[in-house]
DNA sequence: TATTGACTTAAAGTAAACTCTAAGTGATAT
DNA sequence: ATATCACTTAGAGTTTACTTTAAGTCAATA
């Protein structure tokens, strides 16, 4: 598969992808002769991961580093385990977060739609 | 209360504080003659609402825009009704991200914790 | 053959949201 | 009185995650 296509189908431009191989994210994808990436499947499973947890707003540091963990073979897997662990109480705080302002922005639709602000921002 | 002791309140760095007034989302606060910031209770209402929304993500000028809208009065309501629906729709959207974010991580986990864990990275 | 389009690289540029620096004022504690 | 501390300003610097630019290669089509 070209990048272009690889692109089109994660809803990224190819300097995304370009930009994700040399941070370590994915790859280094194998290239034909005239020096063109191709994309295996198991190089679109490591995209879908990686986009997964960027667009639930992982940074790209931790994925290096877990990646990185993560080819370093088994004896690493206390710590990946650890890191991940780290990762999911992150996540689960910002999602708390947005829960928090998403219930009180329908509050307020709801007020609009009711006619009763007052004069508070909120 | 001075902006210290705000910033203490709310976590946030007498520099942010400062920043947003400067930015239009706060204040703007009230000084004593020796021109230091006195914050009132409705500016702490205030701060807390630009919290709420800035710990969910939404961007600064989002609510810029919002807030001066506010201030622009009655006129403005259906217009400030809808960018709220907006918002709400992309809060909605994250939420979604991040919860499938999570459930990977869930799985994952559990995964590192039944020493199952296969060759692949996700 | 010429141009079009997709690809390649390294490196500079950008946007958002802070964060820090430098230089200064004024009140209070030693 | 002198030092310390909290505050003030304008403006420069930082971080993260891309994104754009410049310069070039290669294959296919008009």
């Amino acid at each position: 598969m070209q990048i272009s296509e690889v692109a089109q189908k994660f809803g990224l431009t190819t300097d995304t992808l370009r930009y994700y191989e040399r941070e370590g994210l994915i790859g280094p994808i194998a290239k034909g002769k005239n020096g063109i990436r191709n994309y295996t499947e198991d190089d679109i499973k490591r995209i879908q991961f990686v986009r997964c947890m960027r667009a639930a707003g992982l940074e790209i540091n931790f994925l290096k580093r877990y990646i990185k963990l993560f080819d370093e073979g088994d004896k690493t897997i206390k710590e990946r385990r650890e890191i991940l662990v780290e990762q999911r109480k992150i996540l689960k705080d910002k999602i708390d977060a947005m829960q928090e302002a998403y219930d009180r922005l329908n509050v307020k639709i709801d007020l609009y739609d009711k006619n009763i602000l007052d004069k508070s921002l909120m």
